[in-house]
DNA sequence: AAGCTTGGTGTTACCGCTAACATGATTCCC
DNA sequence: GGGAATCATGTTAGCGGTAACACCAAGCTT
């Protein structure tokens, strides 16, 4: 340590080593790595100075060097979205809470645009970085079929994506939650239902229709034109404006609970009523849901959980070596409120 | 690599390392680096053989090995919370992507709940991951001053937090916001404005509390009872019963949108009529805001900023080594909409 | 023409940790 | 009581990079 005019040490104190740990003891320094990593023979008053010592010392693991010689990060990397809209959001914390219960750090990678160029890009991001395995929230049609061969040199799992060939996935019954709320919709005394999907090139869009559709055209019931919207409130008022001209409208599943919002706020500028002259059910459960005017019926899926399986499946992978291809799905929940109930 | 009957190889395959590279090339593996690194002195063409042979061994710089030897993970943390909430979540998007045109990675430690020893955990798992620095998504007050001596060991910012003594911080000018809002709703002819605040444990809370008492009291208006609530919708609800029993209200600022949304609700039941009878007014400026019923006036506050402005704050620290305890104070935006407009 | 720079490259020594093997002191067993 | 097994610890060799220094050929001085 240079000495400075002063008298004061210019402080460039390297932060404390396994060896600087061991000295103050006379220890080798694997005797301290012997005692963190719990190796069993470690003489038990050994094991306490050696605690005690660290301790002292405030030692802290260099996490690079044991990175690199163990070949393992202890870290899982998310490719995520615009992580403002409901779901990514809730399952971003569904899996680092999923992650840190293992034992795992969470690398985020945020792709602005749901391109695969920019999934690439994150990707290649988070793999630059040594994650063992990347979670992927991909909820375009075609992202997974754009992932390039990467995905076959680290384990992924990709979250609320269709059917990802070859690849672990995790999603949420979207089919059966869109047949649920349209059945619910036709026993409220619809004649028929009306339906404001998501974009054409999400999955979950195209899920929901399908669901829609099939529940429709088995209760024998007519399927009406498809609306389209872009997932956010704007495009709900849209579609509302063009729904109340209508006098054929008596119940409108919105494909989720924002532009349900917006559809809501349309229908109520045009003097549309809501359950009485209309039925409108959403999809998503958003915590204001049940603060609309009226409190919306929607579909309530479970985050959380998807976090869990997701980085369950990863690890899988991760400590097994194996490319399991496992594909969960997880069930959803009708939550009914008063803007169904006539 | 171990034979296996089959003839198969056992493939143990091991990722390429700059030694693989530089063997192909009959060169030394420093000249790699070199290339990698942009080292000035290399032959044109000899740093074209080497990104060559890099690209055929599809070769990646094992990060674990850099970080050792540099001591630079190029890794910040962010600590955050609940990140369902529209502000957190918006922040942590800031940040990411801030951080990513910085060339910094971003790994994430989500406390669920908002106490001294989650934050110390996650600050902890993060330290323990070596970032080179951590932003604080602090909300609460007290929490700065419960952080531990390890925010001396890594630098630090502090998003959204009261005074941080010594930290750097980041913070919407909540105080602003708050005066700004209570202005309009009194130019707008209320008597007074009540105030449904958050959680008083919330430094943002008190902020805004502190600054529509100001105008207040500025103006000469008399300050009403306050009214708390948890920042949730259902607090909200509660909140909008309570003032639709009385008939001396004619004004309402409610803290954040979500809030508002549930006193609206509460309002809409009770038949009080905004902005007939009561101007509502919030804070936040959620997408959803202006499709409300009625569309909310409320303040907007830039999370993508917020972000950026704590990457900046924390590089500086990072990159310069000094503690620099400069707080950035970013600005707010009153945006008016029908429910405050008789 | 001899000595000095300079540009391009190779050699070597770590960074801080873990794994494998080596060592010395006990305990154990027949 | 002597050799084997066991326990507790030490020693050594990497992991895959970067930095510092060494080296050599070519170009530039004077």
């Amino acid at each position: 340590m240079p000495e400075v005019p002063g008298g004061a040490r210019v402080s460039d104190t390297r932060a404390a080593t396994m060896a600087d740990v061991a000295r103050t003891l006379g220890l080798s320094h694997q005797t301290v790595s012997r005692v963190l990593n719990g190796h069993p023979s470690v003489r038990p008053d050994t094991r306490a100075r050696v605690l005690q010592a660290i301790e002292d010392l405030g030692y802290r693991r260099n996490s690079a060097a044991r990175a690199l010689v163990t070949r393992r990060s202890q870290t899982v990397g998310v490719v995520s979205f615009d992580t403002t809209l409901y779901g990514p959001a809730s399952t971003l914390a569904g899996i680092e809470h999923a992650a840190q219960q293992a034992g795992y750090f969470v690398s985020v990678a945020i792709a602005k645009a749901v391109t695969a160029e920019t999934v690439r890009d994150a990707l290649e991001r988070l793999i630059a970085q040594s994650v063992e395995g990347v979670i992927i929230i991909a909820p375009l049609l075609g992202t997974v079929e754009a992932l390039p061969e990467l995905t076959r040199s680290v384990p992924v799992v990709i979250v609320e994506s269709g059917n990802a060939p070859g690849l672990a996935s995790v999603r949420v019954d979207q089919f059966e939650g869109a047949r649920k709320v349209t059945r619910h919709l036709l026993e409220q005394g619809a004649s028929t239902v009306w339906h404001v999907a998501g974009p054409g090139d999400w999955v979950e869009a195209e899920a929901r229709v399908a669901g829609w559709r099939a529940e429709l055209t088995g209760a024998g019931a007519s399927v009406p034109e498809l609306l389209r919207g872009t997932w956010r409130p704007e495009s709900g008022y849209e579609a509302g404006q063009k729904l109340a001209r209508r006098t054929d409208v008596d119940a409108v599943f919105v494909a989720n609970d924002q532009m349900a919002l917006g559809l809501l706020r349309a229908f109520h500028e045009a003097g549309v009523r809501v359950p009485a002259d209309v039925l409108v059910a959403g999809f998503d459960d958003v915590p204001e849901a049940a603060f609309y005017s009226p409190p919306l019926t929607t579909v309530r899926q479970d985050f959380g959980a998807v976090g869990r399986r997701s980085i369950d499946l990863l690890l899988e992978q991760v400590v097994h070596g194996g490319t399991e291809t496992r594909q969960a799905v997880l069930p959803v929940e009708l939550v009914v409120r008063q803007s169904t109930l006539r």
